[in-house]
DNA sequence: ATAAGTATCTTGGTACGCCATAATACGGCT
DNA sequence: AGCCGTATTATGGCGTACCAAGATACTTAT
């Protein structure tokens, strides 16, 4: 396993991007962060133009984005970007709860202190980019300190399983976020997960991982439902 | 809304269905199936004309076979059909435990006594087809019977992703239902499922559809791990 | 003013061609 | 005989052009 590690720290790094997953990183980009909203046409040929590459690639990288929920597709009128329904999000959040807990809750049995220490690092990332109003960076914290859960335990199908869910309610998490007191009770939340893993406390865990994301929901019902009359 | 159902029942029936669409499903059945192996290339011409298809067609199918997981792609080499390695198919189950537990304790909350009689009558096309040795009626019964699970409180999401992950385990779980016993031992589990929900216990049902998935997991991992060496 | 007909837009789908790369086969050189 | 460099092949990545059919917007004739 340490010539394993060896062997990749040699490996030469290339790019190896083919063109469609650069197109594809691009548009789905563009959807979370609100280049596209939820409603907006899709164009092929606009796509086309846009990322200045071919129709065929165009079309793929749709047809992955509307496996990945992002884009959905109208008969005979062609793709738009996903609305998201509050039925639909709250099973989103619920489903995150479960699994984040599940994850969390494996942290506290693993009993290995670098775990406890990696979150907190992630955290305090977190505190700061809220201190310096940086959004962005809170997102970008937050899912780290999620990946972290994950990959401590090795549960690198859920997180994907998270991740895929996550980013069709991105635009709902960077609004909950903003939300007064979101900077301190998210953080707050998020140290208890950390401290029941701390003391091997997998059931506490996996309440407090539980707990995290309810609020989050709550929070996103709240916006959802009061913008719903303004969309 | 009773306009609304009045019109959808009249809606005409369209197959709607567009060539890709029916390709995909060829596809994802040939690999679920066993026609295409694990390990197996796909070769994109080779598809064209085995499909009867444009090669655009065959490209879309495989990035959203891609994105499903069944299949991978190697740089420079091109796709073939994903490998299962041991540790993600315990991850599935495992997920697949703590969402349609969810579901089950949902279900007890629930206490709808429909719930129950729809579940009950699943049950019993599974017992029939294990009676008549139609192992692909047990899956699809099976499938089924959690279906109902999801959908009767509203989980769509959630069931969207069991089944994505199921499908990528699905030559297992054909295994699983071969072994001795489980024609008895899987039906009786399911039904502590059953009952607990009829009983309104959420923890019972929850713990009831653990211990099924939990079950089927472990005798996955022992035939994927005797099954190792012949790989 | 309205209904019918027409043009346009866009997707679904096909065919073909070009290039880059990896593997394999081949042929010449020592 | 064995090895090395080159030609060929197989295949994916990508692009272009084209057609059919459904949906929509627009005109026009009555």
């Amino acid at each position: 396993m340490n010539d394993d590690l060896r062997g990749a720290a040699i490996r030469v790094e290339r790019p190896a991007k083919t063109l469609r997953e650069l197109a594809l990183d691009k548009v789905r980009e563009a959807i979370v962060n609100g280049y596209f909203r939820p409603g907006d046409r899709l164009v092929e040929r606009d796509l086309c133009a846009q990322l200045g590459v071919s129709r065929t690639i165009v079309r793929e990288v749709l047809r992955h984005l509307e496996s990945e929920g992002l884009v959905a597709n109208l008969p005979n009128k062609g793709p738009i970007v996903a609305l998201l329904d509050l039925g639909e999000a709250k099973q989103i959040y619920e489903i995150r709860g479960a699994l984040e807990g599940m994850a969390a809750r494996l942290c506290a049995e693993q009993g290995n202190p670098a775990i406890a220490d990696a979150l907190d690092k992630s955290l305090q990332d977190i505190r700061n980019s809220y201190q310096d109003k940086d959004m962005p960076g809170v997102l970008a914290h937050t899912s780290s300190f999620y990946q972290t859960l994950f990959s401590m335990v090795d549960r690198h199908v859920a997180w994907g399983v998270v991740n895929l869910l996550t980013v069709r309610i991105n635009h709902l998490r960077s609004m909950t976020i903003k939300t007064e007191n979101r900077g301190v009770q998210g953080p707050a939340q998020m140290a208890r997960i950390v401290d029941a893993i701390r003391r091997g406390d997998g059931p506490g865990a996996y309440q407090a991982a539980m707990d995290h994301v309810a609020s989050a929901g709550a929070i996103a019902e709240a916006v959802l439902s009061g913008q719903q009359s303004i969309d």
